[in-house]
DNA sequence: CGAGGATCTGTTAGCGATACCATGAGCTGG
DNA sequence: CCAGCTCATGGTATCGCTAACAGATCCTCG
């Protein structure tokens, strides 16, 4: 019943019983009493097939266990059902809701994600990770390093794969879905000039991050559109023990009052810092974070930060990428507001 | 000189200089006067061929740009260089550096992981999850979902798809790799212990997660080794909010002077509720978390923990599966040793 | 009743690579 | 000087699927 092939396959010295290989559209095509090519159709247009045979059709795919064989048809119709990401540090928080955004709206499509994760941030790397991606043609990649070498290994794209970027800058040739970071830090900035504090100072992260700049640059605004003076920004590398770092000189400078961070990370570490210069969040220091982690809540004091809704980045990111997919072409940009969450940690100025 | 073959494909109405075709293997042949199976050897067993071809047939491949189909390979050789890792929530902690571990290891190694995250931890799921890979030809997939219904989901796998799991139960037919979850907690709970308080309580992760029951036996068989009572484990959910919510219970029994959390972000939750209902820690009540995340250290107080090295379960996951896939089989068992790393959130008991 | 159309199913020809075997060139040694 | 070998290369079939067209069937309506 398996089919005239099957018999002919097996080797003169091996069993007939021997692990039957996986089932091919042949196989099910021959239990089915039809050809290869309706078996096609069932699986790919059921409409176009009488309803009596899709039935015997789909009984003997059950029956067989039979799963389509993706290499050859991605082999004839060049259309492979995944999309790669390129990402950085996917330990990261941002990074890692990100991919999860985009994996969740992909599976809801019918999408695989690859992921191509680089020991390093750079032109080299970036481009080396499409090509990885490129050659299991993927059907398009969507690049999370929001980092300005990645703006670098944008430029040079492999014709014809659509690509889009996360969280990248203003000038780049594909379309960006991105959190619009110059908002929410002019947000989180003008809120804490509403609680009577003369200025602010930032904690940004290291520089060359697409993030960072844009934090800075919305802090920056923020304070001038009100005629404050802008302190140099101090300048962090996303971890907590950098936040601490930092945190301990400024706890030393009495005119600081309100300090706004580009993470909810360093944000802990400034907070330890300031409670071990003995001064106090909010009397003395208000702390702004950015990110709003699961746990920000649960700091000592709660703190205020700006949410970033990172998994709508994701999906708005892949939609992006499945309108390039389609051939909509053009540098759409899909911004998404984040939103200032006030809790415990800023308070008016004394 | 791009082969008479490119040519015959332009079809009547179309030019001739429409964007070219990426360039397939017998275009190199072509360009480099040799024949396609050649190319195929200079890029799979270089060895095979005279130096002075090989130059001729690489310089070709350089020059158009070319780059093998994987489609075509995997559908010859069966072999896709893919991996698959099906998990649950990579925006934990845990899963997240999991998933990095393996996603570096397969880089090293020229493999590139696709990725199928579940919307639920159930059977049902888990066996989807797997065939989405499978359907895409991968040569193996690593699951990393450790919770019990993974476990029967495991139990009923695909014939011939090799299969690793992370974290996993000890009655699995599949290699595992672990972090030793029970030698952790022991260790934890030996550490309350040695400081002279009388027991130690728990609040654990949710029922059915092997990391949960995993830490619970540790932490009770280290107690009953003393002797010393075991009080009946609280339990939360992970997140920091469970911690604080469970905490304010804990703060309110004068008994409780030692207390072992599951995970970092519970523990920073009872860090909070402890505080707030004005008990020291760690005068009044000691506490140890699990995870070691990366902000632990400037948690206030500094938290003692347990550190969990999930890029080295990565690691060995990953080396399992490519034992798995050359053919070795039997139910391997990698433990990874954790650590405990002593900070200021566990004193004497007073 | 039969032309013309709609609907369903089958046939053929690849997609781009590798496995397998065949071939020819160049060398060795008796 | 040629059998017998190695080494480098080429020819051909095939992996499993679908696009494009061709044929078969059934229905409709003048």
């Amino acid at each position: 019943m398996s089919g005239a092939r099957r018999m002919t396959k097996v080797r003169p010295g091996e069993s007939p019983t021997e692990r039957p290989k996986a089932a091919v559209m042949e196989d099910v095509a021959v239990l089915a009493g039809v050809s290869a090519m309706t078996v096609s159709r069932v699986l790919n247009a059921p409409e176009k097939v009488r309803p009596e045979t899709r039935a015997r059709v789909l009984a003997a795919v059950r029956e067989l266990d039979y799963r389509p064989n993706s290499a050859a048809r991605v082999l004839v119709t060049g259309r492979s059902g995944v999309l790669g990401v390129v990402c950085f540090d996917t330990t990261l928080y941002g990074p890692a809701s990100t991919l999860f955004g985009i994996e969740q709206a992909a599976r809801d499509s019918d999408y695989l994600v690859s992921i191509a994760s680089l020991p390093a941030l750079n032109r080299s790397w970036i481009t080396r990770g499409i090509d990885r991606l490129r050659s299991q043609s993927v059907d398009g990649v969507i690049v999370v390093a929001p980092h300005e070498s990645a703006a670098e290994g944008l430029r040079h794209l492999p014709q014809g794969l659509p690509v889009v970027d996360v969280g990248g800058g203003t000038d780049l040739l594909v379309p960006v879905a991105a959190v619009d970071q110059r908002a929410g830090a002019a947000r989180a900035t003008r809120h804490l000039l509403s609680l009577g504090h003369r200025t602010v100072w930032h904690l940004s992260g290291p520089p060359n991050w697409i993030d960072s700049s844009g934090r800075v640059a919305g802090w920056r605004s923020a304070l001038e559109a009100e005629g404050r003076e802008v302190p140099e920004p101090l300048v962090g590398d996303w971890t907590a023990h950098s936040g601490y770092e930092i945190g301990k000189r400024l706890a030393r400078e009495p005119d600081v009052t309100a300090v706004f961070v580009a993470n909810d990370h360093m944000a802990m570490g400034v907070l330890r810092a300031l409670r071990e210069a003995g001064r106090r969040v909010p009397e003395d220091v208000s702390v702004v974070g950015f990110d709003d982690v699961p746990e920000a809540a649960y700091f000592w004091p709660p703190l205020t930060t700006v949410r970033q809704n990172f998994g709508e980045v994701g999906r708005q990111a892949f939609q992006l990428l499945l309108d390039r997919i389609a051939g909509v072409d053009g540098k759409a940009r899909r911004m998404v507001e984040p939103e200032l969450v006030v809790r415990e940690s800023t308070g008016v100025s004394s």
